[in-house]
DNA sequence: CCTCATGCATACCGGTTGGTATGTCTGGAC
DNA sequence: GTCCAGACATACCAACCGGTATGCATGAGG
């Protein structure tokens, strides 16, 4: 019944959501890769949800109305799948929602103070309910699956380098104070956001995220050099 | 064979680590409580080590010696061993290690810096790698469970409540800036807190727990007032 | 000495999990 | 028309899951 209702007429044509994500993720693709692009979709949504551990294999199947079959065609393994949404759905993210913006920025802390903000406007609900992906995943996974420690260290490390670079331009420019460490500084930070991001969902409340983030933003400001007389 | 390791002569007979447990834990304990003591401890390693979901009840007992039987005798469902581990484990370990020695202490920023060191000291290894039990378990659990969500605010309330009465304490003592929200600076230090512990779990890496512990500090001593002159 | 509740121990259950083996359909090369 | 590989679909599997029903030993109370 589901399977009528998702493979129309021919087997190109694919349910709605999934030309969506067609469009959105990649452009023209050739053959089935489309399928490839669903699952991992998909399986981020589940991972999100619950957690890779508690991620059920045959809900992904329901949800996209793929069978086993074409899962562990693309897929050798659960851990390969969870892998593979790492690479190609949380690092590219990551990478074009915070760490492009960052790098191609002309003052890069305000970028970032820019950044939390939209990412709350965006994604609020959602990521009150469910915290980071990235983080969440980190935490679950880093002390059993070194498989997965390598490859979110790798988004880390990227985040975490932009953030590091922001401020040593800022720095250099004579912006922001010259006595803080900007590797150090930006471990901080990165700590810190994510900090916020996982008490206002231990919370589950909007309060907590933006008392929190005012915090993270005052820090921020603290960096700078501080302009005319003291007050 | 394990049955016969674990219960030497009498069944009042426990093995070696349930002893400490037994002693550690509630002094002298009538009859059976130390058995469900026991099942307390073992499941609080489980979680802490695999998360909820995925710790494993065969497991628990598998560790301790202890039957089904007995674990349901006790706790009416898994949800329910977890609640107790909660309550009974978490709760008050954050109790006494955090808010008893926060409310007591004369100067409690520097008692909380002392704390966060003793903390890398005593259970460095262990935070490293699996990280803070009650974050953990509130990153997981908070989205999907009421339950725990509710347990686990208790705990982070009273802990962050410490905080804020330590920084008023030495705000009306003019040892800390007198534009600081006690209630918010909280909230941010905590999450500040469990940022720096997560990240350094992600990375599986001391330096960064330094790193990001060094940061901390540092922004908390730019909390006091500033004496002498500008520097 | 009998009773009865406490404190377990054992056996079993249906459901779900990740994983696999095999079958089938299809479009393009020749 | 034939062949073959890519792209799935179906059926099945052992392992494990949380949970339950029942059995049984034991010490205290009458």
């Amino acid at each position: 019944m589901v399977k009528d209702t998702l493979q129309a007429e021919t087997e190109n044509t694919l349910p709605e959501r999934s030309k969506w994500i067609f469009h959105r993720c990649c452009g023209a693709m050739p053959g089935s890769e489309q399928t490839r692009q669903l699952l991992l979709e998909a399986a981020f949504n589940e991972i999100y949800e619950y957690g890779f551990q508690a991620a059920s294999l045959s809900r992904i199947l329901k949800n996209t109305g793929v069978t086993k079959g074409a899962l562990y065609y693309y897929f050798s393994s659960k851990t390969e799948l969870g892998y593979a949404v790492v690479e190609e759905i949380i690092a590219t993210s990551i990478e074009e929602f915070w760490v492009k913006p960052l790098r191609d920025s002309g003052s890069p802390i305000d970028t970032f103070i820019e950044l939390m903000q939209k990412s709350a406007e965006e994604t609020g609900a959602e990521m009150l309910r469910l915290g980071c992906p990235l983080n969440n995943l980190a935490q679950e996974m880093s002390p059993i699956d070194e498989g997965f420690r390598d490859r979110l260290e790798r988004v880390y490390a990227s985040w975490r380098n932009s953030i590091a670079a922001a401020l040593e331009v800022e720095q250099q420019r004579g912006q922001v104070r010259a006595d803080i460490d900007p590797e150090q500084t930006a471990i901080f930070v990165l700590a810190a956001l994510e900090g916020c991001v996982g008490s206002a969902k231990a919370a589950q409340s909007m309060e907590t995220l933006y008392a929190c983030g005012s915090g993270l933003i005052e820090y921020l400001k603290g960096l700078r050099v501080e302009q005319g007389s003291r007050s």
